[in-house]
DNA sequence: TTCCTATAGTTCTAAAATTGAACTGTCAAT
DNA sequence: ATTGACAGTTCAATTTTAGAACTATAGGAA
């Protein structure tokens, strides 16, 4: 498997790393998701390498996950937004976000709280299965090959079973 | 921001991100999931290099996303499952591998279906506010300083607000 | 007019991260 | 005595990223 040819592995979470994955990336789309629109504003928020950032609005932009519209002429000047594409990121980011509030606050406590506007609480999100509703956790998951699996035999990491040695203590 | 201080920065996103952030972490982390626990199963299944492999669990290790367990003493072996935290991340893979199964299938389908055990569905991830229940979407959130949040006026890109020239077309 | 600023990049060199391949060490089995 | 499995480590070559300077267009100020 090589980085840079992620997105022809058969696998959703390998091509999703392929376009999200890059060092950066999910802290621009951070800024995107919170109204940056423009090349000056991502970088002074992030303090990212004029260079980088430009490289990087290219691959998003090539991939379908912003736009690139022009909102000014002479002199020529685009902003970047997010397409449906790039929104439905969201619940990727707020996952994200919800591991760190969990596991990462200092003592001082949340940086951000998340205000449901139908319900007008302070939230927290949840992933839940589509077809009963309960909240999911790994254990309660079990995975089938889909229609596009990889076709043959896997050498993989399911079926292993090492042969057992001296036992540790 | 920094790449290395990511940790430091009062954002649990960018924090996060300087656990998982690092290219071949996530997908380390998808055969955690799938189940592989040793060294040359994370290889082989990857195809990552030995040394950044090693530099990577270790890191992980540190992090307490990993725990590192003797399996076989003679030679020393040790094998790596995931913690609470790690086991945390869940909700992360499964938006990540969501995200891509919509919009990153080819025309064969999904690599992967996932059924939920407890209902004996096959089924899709959804995020969903913790107080009422409802679907996420990015428009319905809005975001407050929170008790941990950078203590000055922000420069941040909510405020922003430049000047209009000449409209595009 | 000339200078300064804002915006959105591009170009260049140096530093850091990643790759690829070979090498180390322990023990079991042949 | 040799081979194979396992879990790394080491090192040179290649790629990425960081940091800083530079380009270009245009508005407004002096």
């Amino acid at each position: 498997m090589k980085w840079d040819e992620l997105e022809d592995e058969p696998c959703s979470m390998a091509r999703t790393i392929g376009v999200i994955g890059d060092r950066w990336t999910l802290l621009i789309l951070r800024e995107c998701f919170l109204r940056t629109r423009r090349f000056e504003g991502f970088q002074s928020a992030l303090g990212i390498t004029r260079h980088l950032l430009a490289e990087r609005l290219k691959k998003l932009v090539r991939q379908g996950v912003l736009r690139r519209i022009p909102y000014q002429e002479a002199p020529k000047r685009h902003e970047y937004i997010l397409t449906q594409k790039g929104l439905d990121l969201y619940p990727i980011m707020m996952a994200i976000v919800h591991w760190g509030d969990v596991h990462m606050v200092d003592t001082r406590g949340r940086p951000l709280l998340h205000e449901h506007r139908s319900c007008g609480k302070m939230f927290d999100p949840v992933m839940v299965c589509s077809e009963c509703g309960e909240p999911l956790s790994a254990k309660d998951v079990h995975v089938h090959p889909g229609p596009g699996a990889r076709p043959s035999a896997e050498k993989g990491s399911l079926e292993k079973k090492p042969k057992v040695r001296k036992r540790a203590a």
